[in-house]
RNA sequence: GGGGAGUUGCCCGAGUGGCCAAUGGGAACAGACUGUAAAUCUGUCGGCGAACGCCUUCACAGGUUCGAAUCCUGUACUCCCCA
């Protein structure tokens, strides 16, 4: 492959590359590059939106680089404030070593584990004394930090900025020299942090790594960043079932975003299909997305089930069984109220009254209009229930 | 160090002694329509209870009062101005 047609190749799904003559100069030096992807293990799941930079950096491994993943165990605890009105809960060791544990074998999905290189930044970052702290300090000046837009915004609606906050970038920064990274991969929202590594990585001597950027990929709900925080998500981990139907829930402005971001598909083909039919865009979408972690066999089984249950909405033939807690049962007696709050398909008694009194509770396909309908335990068994649009639960 | 302003439900934000579980908007949820799209319309949106109702909530802790989100005192946190 030429390095024009690798370049090509990895521009895909990037909105910045600082800059590409550097690009081009590391790519033709021919040398098994470094490329770094700082994660900080604030979350449990790889999201689609996660996976974005992860199949970045996948490009790069199958053109025979190596992907330096840094797990930000330290930074995870000082809370990046990219893109954040507000400060970041600062999150507890402990709750750092489980999500660090949830989403290390998830990455490798994606990633090829032989051409890999995981590291923790807490190694060096925590092995920092105050004095080296300050030494780091002393390279950035206020003003710098403060041209950043999330701090002066921040700062200009008064509200707080902590200091730990500002030393986000250095650390950041740091990681690069650390790893003697070649090229950065991040968000668009990482423009800063990634441009202080390259300062950071001139200060000390080394070669400023190329930044390359991937814009962020819209969440389910059609307007938020995708973040595990806001519920928004696709999890690569996710059922086929689940991966196709919150795909099929995004607004259909998304398309090009997505298939850009999160699948192989050819551009000027997807957009295409978008302008002909957004409706097969996006099923087109759904299958690619869910292929691609999971199987091409079960993507189909994802659309047959998609297809079935919610387009001609028939009842599913599997669904997920549910127990009816024994205690619930009185005579032999269930209250449906209860049994809904009961399997978290209703946050609450009360809120689950609410759901069948406005129509959204059924029992093998026929509504329930009485928030107060208490069932026969031996009938209800092997039923269905449907609570909402997309909760099915078998009962046993 | 001094002076001033503020902290309300998922978020924003009204509310200055009873009519406040607390106006409004957004989000969310359910229904209709549909393509689990968008737009629109309707409804719900602290907990328990069949219900009269009861319980917990307006930063935290005390206090005044028959009665407090609303008044007083202290504590914590935030912002502004001065030094």
């Amino acid at each position: 492959m030429t390095v024009d047609e690798q370049i090509e190749l990895l521009k895909r799904g990037t909105s910045e590359v600082i800059s590409e003559a550097d690009l081009r100069k590391k790519l033709e030096s021919g040398k098994k590059l470094r490329v770094k992807l700082g994660v900080d293990p604030t979350v449990a799941h790889v999201t689609l939106g996660w996976a974005v930079v992860l199949r970045k950096l996948r490009d790069f491994q199958r053109l025979g680089h190596t992907a330096v993943l840094i797990i930000g165990d330290f930074t995870a605890q000082i809370g990046d404030p990219s893109g954040k009105s507000k400060t970041r809960p600062q999150l507890s060791r402990e709750e750092v070593i489980a999500n660090v544990a949830a989403v290390s074998s998830q990455v490798y999905k994606i990633l090829d584990p032989e051409m890999t290189e995981i590291t923790y930044n807490a190694d060096w970052l925590g092995a920092m004394g105050f004095a080296d702290v300050i030494k780091l300090c002393g390279q950035y000046t206020v003003a710098r930090i403060m041209e950043r837009d999330d701090f002066s915004k921040r700062w200009n609606e008064h509200k707080p900025i902590s200091m730990h906050e500002i030393l986000y970038p250095l650390c950041q920064g740091y990681d690069s020299v650390m790893v003697r990274a070649d090229i950065e991969l991040g968000g668009n929202d990482q423009k800063f942090n990634n441009l202080v590594g390259r300062d950071l990585q001139q200060l000390y001597g080394q070669e400023p790594q190329v930044v390359m950027l991937c814009p962020l990929l819209v969440g389910t709900d059609g307007h938020e960043k995708m973040s595990q925080s806001l519920g928004n998500y696709v999890s690569v981990v996710d059922t086929p079932n689940d991966i196709y139907g919150k795909t099929m829930s995004i607004p259909d402005a998304l398309l090009e975003n997505w298939f850009e971001l999160c699948t192989d598909v050819d551009m000027d083909e997807a957009r295409r299909q978008a302008a002909a039919s957004p409706y097969e865009a996006k099923k087109r979408l759904a299958k690619e997305i869910t292929a691609l972690y999971h199987s091409f066999e079960e993507a189909e089984k994802a659309a047959d089930y998609f297809r079935d249950t919610f387009s001609q909405r028939q009842q599913p033939v599997e669904a997920e069984e549910a127990i009816v807690p024994p205690d619930l049962v009185l005579n032999g007696l269930v209250p449906l109220a209860n049994l809904i709050a009961a399997l978290g398909l209703a946050k609450s008694n009360g809120n689950a009254r609410d759901i069948i009194k406005q129509g959204g509770v059924s029992l093998d396909g026929e509504k329930v209009g009485d928030p107060f309908a208490k069932l026969a335990v031996e009938d209800l068994s092997g039923r269905v229930l449907k609570v909402g649009k997309v909760h099915f639960r078998r009962l046993v």
